[in-house]
DNA sequence: GTAATTTGACCGTA
DNA sequence: TACGGTCAAATTAC
């Protein structure tokens, strides 16, 4: 299939520092939540619990001083000019009654530039391991290259709501910058972990905390009423419980006795034969199951946040297959994960 | 014939 | 009103 997609333009020349601008600010603010985090609980929090509060400390200020730098290196005028539209009008639809019979519009849809929560990765290629579809290509303001979107294959059996952002690097042709939006909950075997969760007995209270990603399952508390069998995604951990772990140093700071350590219930069956990123995510969980109240961690503004306000675009980026690209971990003391007027909610009650 | 892609239209947000 | 994300008819690939 050739991609005959529309004419090309010329560069303005500025937008791939844009797009690393973009990102590390996403990043700066995440650090900055970190360290008002820290300063601010008054109980354990996830870093204490890990007895590396001074690490996380310093690690935070490391990152801020870097991010800092960096981000003034890359400051431009990076504002784009005006756009151009080329209306060509191949055929019609919708006969203009959209409005009265037509099928259910989305509620929203450019809150997804601005969410914090989403995992943006340079690739050499497409392949990610996942299923895609694309559904629209569009040229946009500020780069050369058309923005390709996709979503997730299994969209229309399963309701999986992982997408996806495919744009070809200005700097480098050949690389494509890639953000994830959603998470898949579907089934697709060459994308989630085999976990068999035991059902014999009920998690620990010291689980309490314990919470899966899989868009359709949360274990909160003991008393939890999803002591059934979880379907397999239920632990398929997403990316971005991950992800802000990984950007910022906790994967190489907790030990793997730590590790061990905060393994409690469920979460164990992800221990030998899931990918990388859903054994960090395990750590993540089973550490919340050990404290008595409170993590956050990540880059979300505290509108994203339970009794907060607006959108979210999504909680958990999908799974990208490299580890590198894994993103924010978000967590909150109220158990819920995103934002209660999306899908992508992931909320327990404690 | 079916599934995937293309691409203009539509629509919500800023 | 411009922009970006999504829809869905038309087209293409298998």
């Amino acid at each position: 299939m050739a991609s005959s997609a529309g004419g090309r333009r010329s560069p303005p020349a500025t937008a791939a520092p844009r797009v690393v601008m973009d990102s590390l600010i996403e990043v700066h603010e995440g650090a900055t939540k970190l360290q008002t985090m820290l300063e601010e609980s008054p109980t354990p929090s996830i870093a204490a619990a890990a007895g590396t509060t001074s690490k996380v400390r310093l690690t935070l200020d490391g990152m801020m001083s870097s991010l800092s730098s960096a981000m003034s290196a890359l400051d431009t005028t990076g504002a784009g000019a005006g756009g151009s539209q080329q209306q060509q009008g191949r055929r019609r639809r919708r006969g203009g009654a959209a409005a009265v019979s037509g099928p259910q519009r989305r509620s929203s849809t450019r809150r997804r530039s601005h969410s914090p929560f989403v995992n943006t990765v340079n690739a050499s290629t497409l392949d990610d391991g996942n299923s895609w579809r694309k559904y629209g290509q569009k040229r946009i303001q500020q780069s050369p290259n058309p923005r390709s979107y996709y979503r997730c294959t299994h969209r229309p059996d399963q309701g999986c709501r992982a997408t996806r952002q495919v744009q070809t690097s200005d700097a480098n042709p050949s690389e494509f910058i890639i953000s994830y939006f959603g998470q898949h909950t579907c089934r697709d075997p060459s994308t989630i972990p085999l976990v068999i969760p035991d059902d014999t007995a009920p998690p620990p209270d010291d689980c309490a905390n314990l919470i899966s990603f899989g868009g359709c399952t949360t274990i909160a508390g003991a008393s939890s009423s999803t002591t059934t069998a979880l379907p397999p995604q239920a632990l398929s951990f997403d990316p971005t419980t991950a992800m802000l772990l990984s950007r910022f140093g906790y994967s190489s700071s907790l030990p793997a006795a730590q590790v061990q350590g905060y393994r409690c219930g469920r979460e164990e069956a992800l221990s030998s034969s899931s990918p990388p990123a859903a054994q960090l995510a395990a750590v993540v969980v089973g550490s919340a199951g050990t404290m008595t109240s409170s993590a956050t961690v990540g880059s979300a503004p505290a509108e994203y946040w339970p009794g907060g306000t607006s959108d979210m675009a999504c909680g958990p980026g999908s799974f990208p297959s490299s580890p590198s690209s894994l993103g924010f971990m978000t967590g909150s003391p109220f158990g819920s994960f995103g934002n209660a007027g999306d899908d992508d909610l992931f909320g327990f009650d404690p």
